[in-house]
DNA sequence: GAGTGGTCTAGACCACCAT
DNA sequence: TGGTGGTCTAGACCACTCC
């Protein structure tokens, strides 16, 4: 009983949400070819594309890249407040977390990582970079930096299972504070590959510089999200 | 030196983003209009309105329905672990910031509002929603809901001011806990209205709970973020 | 009332994915 | 290699804002 005229492409996004609950499309089932809905809705691609990418910032379905549109699985609820690892954090949500190393190595602290870590521009900081996986989809890319003065031999470490627990127990590390920071981003190329978005894709971005108990950051990391595979979540003591 | 071939609309993109440097365009300074751009650039709308989005989706330009595309001002800090109101992180952060009251009044509790406070379905809640700004801009629409039988005449209260300290004053509420979830959503109809961007775009939800000391739901909030506008921020003792 | 942004059409070409 | 998604053109109409 609406007297509002709503926009075709809205019109379309509903009637596509409605295609996905009748048809039970299941998470991650792929969506016919645009062509053929474009057909079936007697619209144009142009249109059509606004109603996907209208659901796909609703989060209720995601792209590939050249590969098509299908359908979101539940969110993963993230808490940055607690010391337990993402292999756990997804596992306790009922779904299969995978990891894949994608680059180890030293570098030489840029002037950026040399105001983070608080050292000199010519020290050297151990980087990882990791994809993460939930049920074998692509949906976090990792990028994390340590002090490799505070880490000999860290490369010996089997960096597809949780880090914290391998610095705690090799190294002793105390961890004291995290300081988190979190926003909206484009995801852009080599991450955008990874994760297989377009670049210049929405994506949430989260740093965190870790504390020892001497006030030092010795780790520094930044996450690049799918938007639609996660929450962000937290309980706090006021 | 770059040998792979950029799309059109990212190279649009970035001249653009050179456009608003060199020309020193402020905080909030209007872009030209879309079909002046266009003819300049020697593209048509379609095209360049990609581009658009995608300064969009940085979070370098914002747009208000139907009045154009803006130079986004600089992104305001939010620690939802801080016991520290609007008003305060705003100012603090060397903004100025408003608030006005759209509606207050007193409902009856849904079932998800019943469930969240853990009451009947009948019972009373009061409702607050305003729209905050940031330096006259439209950032925020959020929704208060408070248990109305803890808060008896809660309406003479003045809205436009701290929340938090008029219930801390006046009822002496402890505050001893408070769960967030936060995720990005799409803006619809009343509060994209009301943050002056267009049905369907991005947007950042964040929803609190906020306990007493007997571990009951006294408030419940649901903020809706222009998402350019702020990012999250927090320090957490491990 | 002029000009704007929001929406839409009916095509097209290309690079890439799947086969 | 055929079909797909990603990109692009050159128009158009409408509702709304701004003057």
């Amino acid at each position: 009983m609406s007297t509002i005229k709503l926009p075709q492409f809205v019109i379309i996004r509903n009637y596509l949400e409605q295609m996905i609950a009748a048809k039970r499309m299941g998470p991650n089932a792929k969506l016919p070819s645009e062509r053929v809905i474009a057909t079936e809705l007697n619209t144009t691609r142009v249109t059509l594309r606004e109603a996907l990418k209208q659901l796909e910032a609703e989060g209720i379905i995601y792209r590939q890249d050249r590969r098509g549109w299908f359908v979101t699985p539940h969110r993963i609820s993230y808490d940055p407040t607690k010391q337990i690892g993402f292999m756990d954090y997804v596992k306790a949500q009922g779904s299969q977390p995978k990891t894949k190393v994608i680059e180890i190595d030293i570098i030489k602290a840029t002037t950026e990582l040399a105001d983070i870590f608080n050292i000199d521009e010519h020290m050297q900081v151990f980087r990882l970079r990791r994809i993460r996986f939930i049920d074998n989809r692509e949906v976090l890319y990792e990028q994390i930096y340590l002090r490799a003065d505070f880490f000999p031999e860290l490369e010996k470490i089997d960096f597809s299972h949780s880090l914290t627990t391998a610095l705690k127990n090799k190294y002793g590390t105390r961890f004291s504070k995290q300081h988190v920071v979190s926003h909206l981003i484009t995801l852009q190329n080599a991450v955008a590959k990874a994760l297989l978005v377009v670049s210049g894709a929405p994506g949430l971005c989260i740093k965190r510089k870790i504390y020892d108990d001497q006030e030092r950051v010795f780790e520094y990391d930044e996450e690049y999200w799918r938007p639609e595979a996660c929450q962000l979540q937290m309980s706090i003591n006021l």
